[in-house]
DNA sequence: TGAGAAATGAGAATCTTTCGCATTTAGAGT
DNA sequence: ACTCTAAATGCGAAAGATTCTCATTTCTCA
């Protein structure tokens, strides 16, 4: 269960931490926002701080259990992290995430690095547009 | 003169947005944030609030004569428009800003948002890294 | 040159995130 | 199981960035 996750990433496993991790797990809805998170706490009845589910964020994304993204409109956004590294591509319409993988992209940006002397560590690449259902209703 | 440009943009030629403006083209750093901004005001002797300089940017990223980013760190940083997109490589230590186009990266980003339904709006890409400098001293 | 619309400045307000600190809790050792 | 202590929590206050409100000033152009 979580609790051992817990331990593993070296974290004790309390009970706000055990309850957060749980939810980024069950939720249906991969990118969650901080005060997502602290309201869907208070919706199942859980007590949690706002403080706290900020600083268990911010734990669990140091521990490599959750990535941390910045999309548009100034809050931090989190997603379980299942491994596999990806970008996203987003409707400025009605919000939807869709997530995306390519191998030319992410080679070419090593490349760029070394050409201008970086030693590279991340990269952020958010490609914003009209999803399929937004561009219906004219 | 900058007069004219404010016009053209279909702005009032106000004394903030010329001061502001002519202090843009002239700075030889690219990327500066409104507090930034706000501060060469103050530094030149010039009275502009920093609620108008937010306003100001703001109208000019409108208006197409300045273009805003979000690099990490939460702030918005402006740059003037000079017409050619380029997308922006960042030291993690020192704050260096490096630019770049990779016609690669532009094709495929547009091939993504097609494949995925997207009518593409918009795109953002940061490499950040370690420079040069800030490798050498261990 | 004067009137009206638009823009400004100062500070209050907002929003997200972090801090400080008194209180609670996990879990190591008994 | 019980105790002890460091670590974690919850609350409200504080911070940093940006926006808003509104009384006052400044453009524009008739
Ligand atoms: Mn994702
Ligand atoms: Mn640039
Ligand atoms: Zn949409
Ligand atoms: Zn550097």
């Amino acid at each position: 269960m979580e609790n051992q996750d817990l331990k593993n990433a070296g974290l004790k496993a309390t009970l706000p931490r055990i309850k957060i991790l749980s939810f980024l797990e069950s939720s249906d809805v991969r990118h969650m926002s901080a005060e997502d998170v602290y309201k869907a706490m208070l919706d199942s009845g859980e007590e949690v701080g706002l403080a706290t589910v900020y600083r268990v964020l911010t734990q669990f994304e140091q521990a490599g259990l959750v990535t941390r993204h910045h999309f548009e409109g100034g809050h931090s956004v989190f997603e379980l992290n299942e491994g596999k590294h990806h970008d996203h591509i987003l409707c400025v319409k009605c919000g939807r995430v869709d997530e995306f993988v390519d191998k030319v992209i992410e080679e070419r940006q090593i490349r760029i690095a070394e050409e201008k002397g970086y030693s590279m560590t991340d990269h952020s690449l958010y490609i914003y547009g009209i999803c399929t259902n937004c561009q219906q209703q004219s």
